[in-house]
DNA sequence: GTCTATACAGCGATAGAC
DNA sequence: GTCTATCGCTGTATAGAC
């Protein structure tokens, strides 16, 4: 709403958001301050208020953003993929690139601080869910139709199953430092989906370091 | 090591921890202060210091517990359950046990936030979840030996498939309240470890209210 | 073992100058 | 749009009386 972008600029707004974004994914939002976010814009905390007037105003806007570039994300894994399978792969993807970065995902890290959140940043994290719920599905449901897939429940149940393996990969992963760790779990989860006599699924990145 | 359990106390110090777990648990060791538990105990916060120097020091005495009391509790679905599935049903039984109780896993929430912990709590964290994994390791040959488990992998990297699976499966369902959620996962979960000829795992409690 | 009292740093936030 | 200055509150922690 802010952010005038002028020439040159990066914008103040999207360089706080930057910094505060990954500030959360390691620390948590109850972790960081606007202090720590001054110190490293080099700015002063009063500046900080001009563009996000409070803590969770700046949460807000975090979410939004970052729900904003996840949707452009699955957006990509389509038009790069067409095999349901490989999506699933560049899904599992996503988060690995932000393991890759010793990050955890914003709305698994909310999710963890869910209770002391404000309620916008609360139903925030619900929709970010809810949203990788639904693209999954519909991947999902794509894969079992050309038999490409393969799964007992529904693909509701199924798209949770990923959701929460990949999430608790992550959370799991990160304190030990170890990519690999997240790498076998993705792998054991995706390749429990794939139908045996399928094609080989191009493991386009999820195996490779 | 304080602690003196005197006539009829259930001991100043445990009803700390007691206070100080569940605030962990459902607010996250940087969502609390010893302010929080002084009033809910109605005692000072100097009081606190007294049973334990500071935040670290209490942080320590939280994990220690939890993970005895959590390695006794493993002990117990071995002596109550014999069947390799039926103990992995028993172990998701014991994290739905927590998640009914509107609280995360202490240690999966302190994987959260372990970038910001001391770092004696943060190797207490990796222990707890490397017992989990030799635990689940050991349930999990038993039950490939004698036929009523079948997966792919290795079982180490199948316990900690179990491990992210469930950790995940509870920090996503608690933002939602929904206790379902988490059991689908867990019941797609270890249905594709179960043998299709083995006979039905007694679901022992995973599926029952 | 618990209290009162307090130190002191850090927090989010605001007012008002430039 | 950013600054200086400051407010009011909460954070962890300590000293010393009882």
């Amino acid at each position: 709403m802010a952010a005038r972008v002028s020439a040159g600029d990066a914008g103040t707004a999207a360089r706080i958001l930057d910094v505060a974004e990954r500030l959360v994914q390691v620390r948590g939002f109850n972790g960081f301050s606007y202090a720590d976010i001054a110190t490293e814009l080099r700015i002063t905390k009063a500046a900080l208020h001009y563009h996000f007037a409070g803590k969770a105003d700046l949460g807000e806007a975090l979410i939004s953003r970052y729900a904003t570039r996840f949707a452009d994300a699955l957006a990509s894994v389509d038009a790069v993929a067409a095999a349901a399978s490989a999506r699933l792969s560049g899904y599992a993807d996503l988060y690995l690139q932000v393991l890759r970065n010793r990050k955890m995902c914003l709305c698994g890290m909310l999710a963890a601080e869910y209770q002391t959140l404000p309620q916008p940043m609360q139903d925030a994290v619900l929709r970010f869910f809810d949203e990788n719920e639904t693209w999954l599905e519909r991947v999902l449901e794509h894969g079992r139709a050309d038999g490409s897939l393969q799964f007992r429940g529904t693909a509701r149940d199924t798209a949770r199953l990923i959701i929460s393996s990949l999430e608790g990969a992550m959370l799991v992963a990160r304190p030990y430092g170890d990519v690999d760790r997240f790498q076998a779990v993705a792998q054991s989860l995706l390749a429990g989906l794939a139908r045996p006599s399928a094609a080989p699924p191009s493991r386009s990145a999820s195996a490779v370091a």
